[in-house]
DNA sequence: CGGAATGTTGAGACTAGTCAACCATAGTGG
DNA sequence: CCACTATGGTTGACTAGTCTCAACATTCCG
């Protein structure tokens, strides 16, 4: 699955557009889904991989006394579904109104086989989520509250369609955030409002939020971990 | 990456013995590496895929202010190095004495073109990875310092060479396991001692375990998470 | 307007972290 | 062969950060 927030490789082909190719029907393949409604559930077989078309979905999991992580939100373009066993080990449910293309595993495994620049974006994809979740596992595991959520904050806005933008509308509500980040839905708000105290950014509704100092919460975000964007900024002149 | 520990589908061919078929000088390409030393380090070009024929190895990231993230302990027959940027974004070490087959890229994706067999091999040990970091980060998410233990010490003994061995022992260091399981080291000498006092293991030399109480271990494993073995079973049945 | 769902704030408890001392083991060199 | 040292591991006392439980505020919708 693509793990997080998707990160297109910008210089290939939009995965989207390949599926498109692939499949004659592919518009018949688009479902719809309403907030929360489930796509799969933990435990079904996994019939299909799943390519976001519109709104955001969450991959979560729950526990049999009711702990419950968040591993990732998908958003237009990212792929999901990319489990290996014959069945899920997540569930995947729509966080607002938002729609998937449905595409079956045979035939995308046929496809594959056909088509060397599908199989490397699938490929790409499973690989690329591996990566993603090294910094969530690395955030999870050795960093501070204030850390997350400014990690989160500038991961969403770094990624939200104007890069940079400093007004989030966040889909998700604050127990997503909380399972996503590992902490409690308490520690997120307080963390929130410690955040607005410092100035660091405004919370004119609950789901908006204005980030006044974007560099602050770049540097928390940063202190355990790369720096995001200046990171892969050094990685592509090193390599070109 | 093969995420984590190893877990083979039985079924399939072992990717070992389909690199051997493709690479003929296959021997040639395996190198021995010391206790501690570096396979590949953080910002290394991707230049190869890496087969564990030997030994143990380990995936880490450090972080600026020298927090350390263990992500996976590679055993024989795992492959690591499958990460999709240009620049490696794990540093990955000799745990001990141990050896790895170095499989050029390009090689290895020309041949997945031409194999579907190894292509589909390398790509479940992608998805593989995915859903063994699942369990991963739902342990460091939300799980206490007892559980962590207990998971850790239940899939190294079901992952063991005798499986239900109650005998461990570990090749890696404390400091290995803690930033594995995202403790400190004090933290995990304390809940050693602990299980020891509670009668669930002996420890007769600092790297043996011998597990006398697996069911306890196995029954703290699974509280927040599925138990490891029955689960298994339990999907096998019912996708029978 | 009323009720349900969502989010915030506060007080106190508790787990794991920090810092420091101590112990065990394995080499090493006199 | 025995100090001596280095490394790895354990234990203790204390602290800090996050969780828990509970009350309250806000927003959303019918």
């Amino acid at each position: 699955m693509a793990y997080a927030f998707n990160h297109h490789a910008e210089d290939s082909p939009k995965i989207g557009d390949l599926f498109a190719e692939s499949f004659p029907h592919f518009e018949a393949l688009i479902v719809p889904f309403e907030a929360g409604q489930e796509v799969v559930g933990e435990g079904d077989p996994t019939e299909s991989y799943y390519l976001v078309m519109r709104g955001m979905f969450r991959a979560v999991k729950f526990t049999r006394d009711g702990r419950r992580q968040v591993f990732a939100f998908y958003m237009p373009g990212d792929v999901c579904g990319l489990e290996p066993d014959a069945a899920h080990k997540l569930t995947i449910e729509a966080v607002d109104g938002a729609s998937m293309a449905v595409l079956p595993r045979h035939a995308c495994r046929v496809r594959m086989n056909d088509d060397p620049r599908l199989n490397a974006a699938l490929f790409e994809g499973a690989t690329r989520a591996l990566t993603l979740s090294i910094d969530h596992m690395m955030m999870i595991g050795r960093s501070s509250a204030e850390e997350r959520l400014a990690w989160f904050l500038t991961m969403l806005s770094t990624r939200s369609a104007e890069p940079g933008d400093i007004v989030l509308d966040l889909a998700m509500q604050r127990q997503d955030i909380a399972d996503y980040l590992g902490l409690t839905i308490e520690t997120v708000s307080r963390t929130f409002t410690l955040f607005r105290d410092r100035g660091f950014l405004r919370l004119p509704r609950k789901r908006r939020v204005e980030i006044v100092r974007p560099d602050a919460l770049a540097r928390l975000a940063a202190a355990d971990r790369d720096a995001r964007a200046p990171d892969r900024v050094e990685y592509a002149a090193a390599l070109a």
